[in-house]
DNA sequence: ACCGTGATGTTCT
DNA sequence: GAACATCACGGTG
């Protein structure tokens, strides 16, 4: 069953907590792929130094001001694209960086957009997955309650949460939990 | 196992 | 012109 909008509707530390076993496809004219969300982070916009968004609305940080259920990518380092969830209502601009998936549909295809073979490496981070899923910057602000990327009810896994991963440069805001991780899973990203 | 490094583009100063 | 929510590779233990 694919997450209607409520569901992204809410607060981003709810959501990055309970996407935590969902999983994220998409259906493109190569193929449909996917896999179990594994580690997400949140991100929390205006009371959040690590976020996009912690400085207000630019061309780029827009679609954070958007009701929860849409696509946010960036390009990072130049280049691997990151792929994120817009979380809460509209005006709230918070958000869900995808970091890890446990690969599940169309892994062969995966494997051939990553060129390489190892499953365990496969979406073990946030530019892995975002390649073996097909995600470029066309995909800022697709509806996740589309067709082509949209996430479905799958499983519920234990779930611990611990600091985000590469934002020290946000002082205090490096130390919150807020990084969500399936408990003793393989496939996370550190 | 753990470094160190090079590749590369967009955003904001 | 720096900084950046990264990855793969090759070196050394």
């Amino acid at each position: 069953m694919k997450l209607p909008r409520e569901f992204y509707q809410r607060d981003g530390l709810t959501v990055a907590r309970e996407l935590i076993g969902k999983k994220l496809v998409t259906n493109l004219p190569e193929g449909l792929t996917g896999g179990i969300i594994v580690e997400t982070e949140a991100y929390m916009g205006a009371i959040d130094a690590a976020s996009h968004a912690y400085k207000g609305k630019t061309e780029r940080t827009k679609i954070f001001y958007s009701a929860g259920g849409f696509v946010y990518v960036y390009l990072i380092y130049g280049m691997h694209i990151c792929t994120n969830v817009v979380a809460n209502i509209e005006g709230v601009p918070e958000a869900v960086l995808i970091r890890a998936l446990e690969p599940v549909d169309g892994v062969e295809l995966m494997k051939r957009r990553r060129r390489q073979d190892n499953l365990r490496g496969l979406c073990s981070g946030p530019g892995k997955l975002s390649k073996a899923l097909g995600v470029t910057k066309s995909f800022y602000g697709a509806d996740l309650c589309g067709e082509e990327i949209f996430i479905e009810d799958d499983e519920t896994l234990p779930v611990t949460a611990t600091k985000r991963i590469n934002v020290n440069y946000a002082g205090e805001a490096a130390n919150y939990l807020w990084r969500f991780v399936a408990l003793g899973n393989a496939f996370i990203s550190v």
